[in-house]
DNA sequence: ATTGCATATGTTATGGTGTTACACAATAAA
DNA sequence: TTTATTGTGTAACACCATAACATATGCAAT
């Protein structure tokens, strides 16, 4: 597996940009399809201008695919370049979502697959719970 | 966050069976829309018939679903009952699914998580990679 | 037995998610 | 200019999941 490197990324097209920017802006994850429904102004009108411009994204690392949301969030961790496996911390009241790095996790689940003979190639983690905001506020 | 038993489980209904025994007889995880095609013959006729059993098998923690499939296996791991975070190893090249579980797993999560404030109710883990007969065979 | 309640079922229709196929445009080598 | 690669636009389709409504079944408590 590979990781990559956010520096001297190549300058995003017009389709790309708008999705980019659609989900930096975003408090939250967001579906392809409320993408889409945020873009129609500028242009974005079928669901694969945004499915596109989606798989050069993560392709790129920009952006991440919340697999137990089916959505999507721009990548909001530094450290995320250097290590293969991120852990997402979804919070259900808020739906806010935060990018966790951790450096023994990844040897962790290595580990554990190994011990029944599997090798891992890629680690989806995500967690859900309550956000320290959210928890203050009850 | 409840950890439920596997013992003395209510008897299951007509489709509730069928749908577990799909399962149990795959050896790969089903779509909901699979296990229905594998049921037309037993009656199964429609996708909700299928979605009811499955919510009622998961809640008896008899299954599992898959979030980065959208597909269902049947609980394989016995220690399962006893904790609220399993690991799922999918085989990319048989697909087969192990299911393994680490005492340490849930605390590590958590620790991690409690770092950035955040209290984890659920954990979503599913690796990806080959599993050790797929790597005998290369 | 009758009533009442909870759970399970059957069916239709609908909505949300993601891809295939095909045509065309823009960009970058060669 | 020719060629190859990548990005774009559109329509149609396939897959995943739920809403709404009607009916049936099992199991109390009277
Ligand atoms: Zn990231
Ligand atoms: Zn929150
Ligand atoms: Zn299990
Ligand atoms: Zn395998």
């Amino acid at each position: 597996m590979t990781a990559h490197s956010h520096t001297d990324q190549p300058a995003l097209t017009k389709n790309q940009s708008l999705v980019y920017d659609a989900l930096t802006d975003a408090k939250a994850p967001l579906s392809a399809y409320a993408i889409l429904d945020g873009l129609r102004e500028h242009g974005i009108r079928a669901p694969l201008q945004v499915y596109r411009a989606l798989d050069k994204l993560l392709e790129l690392g920009l952006v991440h695919r919340l697999e137990s949301l089916n959505s999507f969030v721009a990548c909001s961790n530094s450290e995320c370049g250097a290590r293969e496996t991120m852990v997402f911390a979804i919070c259900v009241k808020c739906n806010k979502v935060s990018e966790l790095a951790d450096d023994r996790l990844e040897a962790h689940l290595g580990a554990l697959a190994a011990a029944d003979h599997f090798t891992v190639h890629a680690a989806t983690v995500e967690l859900r719970g309550i956000c320290g905001q959210c928890r203050s506020d009850a």
